[in-house]
DNA sequence: TAAAAGGATTGATAAATATCAAATCGCACT
DNA sequence: AGTGCGATTTGATATTTATCAATCCTTTTA
């Protein structure tokens, strides 16, 4: 990877806490490489040959069965991903594409299994990867199975005001299409739940969303009792355009 | 806990590989308890204060909102569950209820987030929990979002029959509300769908499954291309009445 | 053993969601 | 600025799923 990068990227809570040996065993493997938008990383299926840390960009995870397809989550930086099929050496769950062009760090999943028995630090920052990574599904799921449409989109944007801080005022991150796909709706249904919430304190134009009145956007979407602390998050991460100078676009550029 | 009980419960994954010396303090600080059916545990919202790990019974996870009510996940013996919160210190996500009369280990959370610090073999058994149920989550939302209520019921049965070895014969485990409440649908559509499955190549006669035509109910089921091993399975666990010593019922029996 | 209670099934209906088709909007590209 | 393309929205309809009510069945209890 370029100079420069390595410390921003060494300071990840992944690797904060390493100890230098292993830390530049680890980097030494792993190439940082510049995705163009939309583009398949991997699909599911295939053996979990990398490790997978989005340092810039936005990463879809889908997966898909008999022509349906859906997208279980966006990652934003700076997160991990994939890490349970590279520490249980099995095969990805989902498939993951780009959003928009994306600085990712590759790193071999043997090796990264290596060192995760060598150094304690980052088998304690894995555990804490996973344990998030799980309760956050577990959330999905129960939202899903607990919440109609509308309510979904609801919580979706509380969620979204959260992240920011409380803003009242965003912008949605990507496309429509693939906000419903998350919330487990259509594309139609999503434009008719933005259409209903109107009622309850929220305006959507575009991608610009403004919440004019929280209580009652609560009240209706009955948000979970208990959230886990939020990370900082680069809000415009997801942004489509994000400004990464791209080298070639699409040409792997290793460290 | 009791004398004979020990060396059982040592052998487990999560316990087998630690050190004498840490396994000891660990079993010293924790408690076997058997607990009645239909008794709940704990709520979502707690701080969680122990690691439980079923070692005989059944227990029910589940999550509500609103006044509606999910089943998440049934945990089969020999499995740990809500090790997430442990780890990462957080209130449960998640309500749990026996089902059946249940053996359950109860660990202190504190002293196992300390010892997962001092022991690898143990931090190593977490990580493997972890990105294992972190899998069967991902599992649960993809089905749950790809396919409808009867390809649902369908593979429930070719994953239960998996389980047993491929067995063509064999009992639903619970109370079909409740397995209804987990394929996310309601009681009268779960009995519909099995109606539908006579179809398709599935009998079900009260709690009583048999397969007569696999080929017929996986086209029709479309199961996933991947699943991780399966480990062997106390079929009976679950079955209500299973025979567990209760002592006087719902008092606890510290080890 | 009868009664009662709760679970499971079945049928009828309602609500939620998806699908299909058409119109509109927004944006990139001449 | 005009054009074209795809995304989004809107409307009409079909499908899926939930709800409500009644009945059947099994198990528990008096």
């Amino acid at each position: 990877m370029r100079p420069g990068e390595r410390p921003e990227i060494a300071r990840l809570p992944l690797f904060a806490e390493m100890r230098e040996e292993e830390r530049s065993r680890l980097f030494a493997a792993s190439f940082l490489q510049v995705f163009p938008p939309e583009l398949t990383l991997f699909e599911a299926g295939q053996q979990a040959d990398f490790l997978h840390v989005l340092v810039d960009g936005c990463v879809e995870l889908k997966a898909s069965n008999n022509g349906r397809d859906t997208t279980l989550t966006i990652v934003e930086p700076v997160r991990s991903f994939i890490l349970a099929a590279v520490v249980t050496d099995m095969p990805y769950l989902m498939t993951a594409r780009t959003l928009s062009a994306s600085r990712i760090l590759l790193m071999p999943a043997e090796l990264v299994r290596g060192l995760i028995h060598q150094d304690k630090a980052l088998m304690m920052a894995v555990i804490r990867e996973l344990a998030n990574g799980y309760r956050e599904f577990v959330r999905t799921l129960a939202d899903l199975k607990l919440r109609q449409s509308t309510e979904r989109i609801g919580n979706y944007l509380l969620l979204q005001s959260r992240r920011r801080g409380g803003a009242e005022n965003f912008q949605l991150p990507g496309e429509k299409k693939m906000l419903a796909s998350l919330l487990g709706m259509t594309p139609e249904n999503l434009s008719r739940g933005f259409g209903a919430l109107v009622a309850e304190g929220v305006e959507v134009h575009g991608s610009q969303v403004t919440i004019r009145d929280r209580e009652r956007l609560e009240a209706f979407s009955r948000p979970d009792a208990f959230y886990d602390p939020v990370e900082n998050r680069d809000v415009n991460a997801c942004k489509v355009g994000a400004s990464i100078s791209l080298g070639k676009p699409g040409r792997p550029i290793p460290g």
